[in-house]
DNA sequence: TTAATATATGAATTATAATTCATATATTAA
DNA sequence: TTAATATATGAATTATAATTCATATATTAA
């Protein structure tokens, strides 16, 4: 019912439909950063971070590299490139029709 | 700490993210239905529908337009030609930095 | 007028995601 | 070696959104 495609534009709204998931991508939009800083600068748990991190991380938005104590995160481009194609064939305002029916006349007589 | 614009492109992320509610307008996208017709199709409770309606007339997705027992509802246009914008301004990859950060470096010296 | 139909809406319930809590692991500093 | 730090993760709790239920209103058909 729903393509591949409408799928993967649907959970990409679901994941930044969080107001700290979606600041985390912004973050993350100026380079890559580890957890300490994300959590100190967004003023929120180390340990629902992590789990935001992870989210994102599962869903591919994001990708990180460890190095000593710390994980770097940052955008996964391809990813990103991936949404912004599905999401301009989607939902550009050129492919909306804007026919309007005639008054009191219902579509497909399915209703009476 | 949130944009104006990041606010609005989040609330739209949240809204759609709702399969029912991203079916629906991918139903609008085709012109104006009834609430009878998109019901039908999507199979869901009429009810339900409704509820998801209101919702995204009520952030300015969608319009109503009554015609004898009838309300049809089309995309809002102007609310879609708006949210592009955003999302491409703040979405498209050309946007995102690639710097990285040379191991064991912490930025800004928050972490220890 | 009365009955049937289309839609809306508030309240109750249920499902799901976010958050917190406890704690484990890996790594580096002391 | 031991202690401290950075991060992750499963389970419990809480918050929020989706769904259902009961019912109201408006409109048209009978």
């Amino acid at each position: 019912m729903m393509t591949k495609d409408e799928s993967t534009l649907k959970n990409f709204f679901k994941l930044l439909g969080d107001e700290s998931k979606f600041k985390i991508i912004s973050e993350l939009k100026n380079g890559e950063k580890c957890v300490c800083v994300i959590f100190k600068e967004l003023d929120l748990d180390q340990t629902l971070v992590s789990h935001h991190l992870s989210a994102l991380k599962k869903a591919g938005l994001i990708k990180g590299r460890k190095a000593g104590k710390w994980v770097y995160y940052s955008v996964n481009k391809e990813y990103f490139v991936a949404i912004e194609g599905i999401f301009n064939k989607l939902f550009s305002h050129e492919n909306f029709k804007n026919e309007n029916i005639a008054n009191n006349v219902c579509l497909k007589d399915i209703c009476n």
